[in-house]
DNA sequence: GAGTGATCATCT
DNA sequence: AGATGATCACTC
């Protein structure tokens, strides 16, 4: 087992961490760290990451950052089912619903947040206690071109509409690989928006998602080399 | 309320 | 069965 409280002091030494970990139930992991193992997710729903985070030493908080800011990673556990395909897209961050004017896809917190991701699996069906199920092999992934462009044209058109006061009208369908979805407490949480007049309107939290296909995509690229 | 970690519950 | 919209716990 590798010191968990210890931050790593480099990529190799993170992704060595992670390379250990491989093949461990989630509940041998929990033990080691003297974490409680839920009978389900249902009010744990981040207890994988969580338990993650610690053992690799990632920074806590509710920071819009990356979780290893002096290494530029982020980390993001995956739930993937006996065929690897993920059983859930991936949150990315919250996106922007005001202010929107001077943002572009460069300096984006999408594009900084997804620029350098350290993937850990976690192998399970939906049903299966949190506690058995395993770690998988990790995986440290940049965007190639294609994946950034794609990224880049649902950011776009998510960002114009957001900005042109239609964000009511973003479902999840749009988008290849990005997509914009409810993200909030509960559906009584609202923020303000631009609205259809340009005014301002309340309207839920939203926030940016990787959708399945396009993380079974990256993570088949890789793991079929 | 806004951000972090995400999965749940329901509909198609 | 898979995806969409809704929700849970926690920190600040």
């Amino acid at each position: 087992m590798n010191n968990p409280i210890l931050r790593p002091e480099s990529v190799s030494q993170l992704l060595e961490h992670a390379q250990e970990l491989a093949g461990l139930p989630l509940a041998a992991l929990a033990h080691n760290l003297n974490q409680p193992v839920p009978d389900n997710l249902r009010r744990d729903k981040g207890w994988i990451g969580q338990l993650l985070e610690l053992s690799l030493g990632a920074s806590a908080g509710s920071k819009p950052e990356q979780d290893f800011p002096e290494l530029g990673v982020e980390l993001k556990t995956i739930p993937l089912d006996a065929a690897a395909r993920p059983l859930e897209t991936t949150f990315v961050c919250v996106a922007p619903l005001l202010n929107i004017a001077g943002l572009s896809w460069e300096t984006s917190n999408v594009r900084n947040k997804l620029s350098r991701v350290l993937w850990i699996p976690v192998i399970g069906e939906r049903d299966m206690p949190p506690g058995e199920r395993l770690i998988g092999q990790p995986l440290l992934w940049t965007p190639n071109e294609e994946e950034e462009w794609l990224l880049r044209q649902d950011w776009e058109e998510i960002m114009e509409l957001i900005s042109l006061g239609r964000v009511q009208e973003i479902t999840a369908r749009h988008g290849q690989a990005l997509q914009l979805r409810p993200k909030a407490a509960n559906g009584r949480a609202l923020t303000d928006a631009i609205g259809p007049d340009g005014n301002y309107i309340q309207t839920r939290p939203r926030g940016f998602y990787l959708k399945t296909s396009f993380t079974a995509a990256l993570l088949a690229r890789h793991f079929m080399l």
